[in-house]
DNA sequence: TTATTTTTAGAACATTAGTGCGGATAAAAT
DNA sequence: ATTTTATCCGCACTAATGTTCTAAAAATAA
């Protein structure tokens, strides 16, 4: 591929961009403002360029004639098609301090209020007593989730070892999310990020309430 | 929902075809002569009815700035079970110090030696040059990103402040993901995890590879 | 029917927006 | 240094395209 100026760079990523925010493709003279080129002639000539080396489409004499050549010669667009999926009910927000919200096993038969959320059933699994949190701050960094993270949970009272967990110490009361390690009499409680320390307690000061299926942030 | 008149319903679907075959949006006139309609002021006023009955967007002053009200209550026919989907390419891995997987532009033709993942397409949106990445090691902890997530990527030239991309530093090409600032002559990265000092750069030594749309991480 | 609202016409108008051209500059090749 | 080639400038020109205004026709309501 040939290689792009710096200045047919940043004309990309303003089209890119502008559609993006606009909806619609730029003009010329949109162009000539937002990467400060002093004439409309030197956008001409370096939109053509671009389309030469087919990172564009244009269409002359048409205003805003431009879209972006899906990247390579026959555009890669993926026809959508339908996959199973399982809706799964977004029962609230987690963030430091607040009380943990959990379904109770007579909460499952009345989800009528709560937003879902369609997962693919391959992600989800079977999907019996499945449920999401969105995290709301920065309380569960160490467990590499950050705010306006999906979390999507399963009920369960107990996990394997080395699973992440919702967890509670009964004896200050809180929750947490944390990765679970059964050693007999007690247990011990590590933060996903392997760099800070892990905290042990009594095994009956633990109490296992969903354990973490997924993560899903989104960024776009 | 209002009804739609006989003209607003043939101007709707001109529209839609229009824009299938040009690739961009028709102007007033095209429209005028594609429905055999004697004034540019009859369609310019039943566009308006369109817009308010929420079946179109139109962006005034702005020539072929009509676009499709995707959404709206007809967007939601599909059963609860099934949703759109959008098979995505897994094309590897990233690694500490590996160079970084990128699609060029001549193998988004030929993806049939990459794993296919099935995502909502409600998550991933249409689709184009859209790729998945696994994070192999846990060189990315300070994007909050660890050893087996999957990493859900968007080619772009280009992003936002504040979107996280996969960035190349060019002075020594190395490939991270970061959050992105531009600041004129100097851009920022900045870790996700805002206990960790961001870095500035030259603007012209700092490449933006793709953009970060997700992470998923799977934990069952 | 009469009154009222909606829709259609026609045409001039006002911008919006792509193009072309002579000449200045800068980068590359000879 | 000199020629060639690729870019850039400004500006004018014109085609493309949305808007508006008035009036008439058509559809609806009273």
């Amino acid at each position: 591929m040939v290689k792009l100026s710096e200045r047919q760079q940043m004309i990309m990523s303003f089209i890119e961009n502008f559609i993006e925010e606009n909806d619609y493709p730029p003009t010329i003279r949109d162009i000539q403002n937002g990467c400060d080129i002093s004439s409309t002639s030197v956008v001409a000539y370096n939109l053509d360029k671009l389309k030469e080396g087919g990172q564009l489409n244009r269409h002359s004499e048409v205003s805003r004639g431009l879209s972006l050549a899906s990247v390579g010669p026959n555009s890669n667009k993926f026809k959508p098609t339908e996959i199973d999926s399982v809706a799964v009910p977004l029962l609230g927000t987690i963030a430091a301090g607040s009380p943990f919200p959990m379904p109770e096993n007579d909460t499952w038969s009345d989800l009528s209020g709560s937003e879902l959320i369609d997962l693919p059933q391959a992600i989800v699994g079977p999907g019996d007593n499945v449920y999401a949190l969105k995290v709301r701050g920065e309380s569960m960094i160490d467990a590499l989730i950050s705010d306006g993270d999906l979390v999507i949970m399963q009920q369960a009272s107990s996990v394997r070892n080395g699973q992440m967990a919702a967890v509670r110490i009964k004896s200050d009361n809180s929750t947490t999310l944390k990765n679970f390690y059964s050693e007999g009499a007690r247990t011990r409680l590590e933060p996903a990020n392997s760099q800070m320390d892990a905290m042990t307690f009594p095994s009956n000061d633990v109490e296992v309430l969903s354990k973490v299926i997924g993560v899903w942030r989104y960024l776009a």
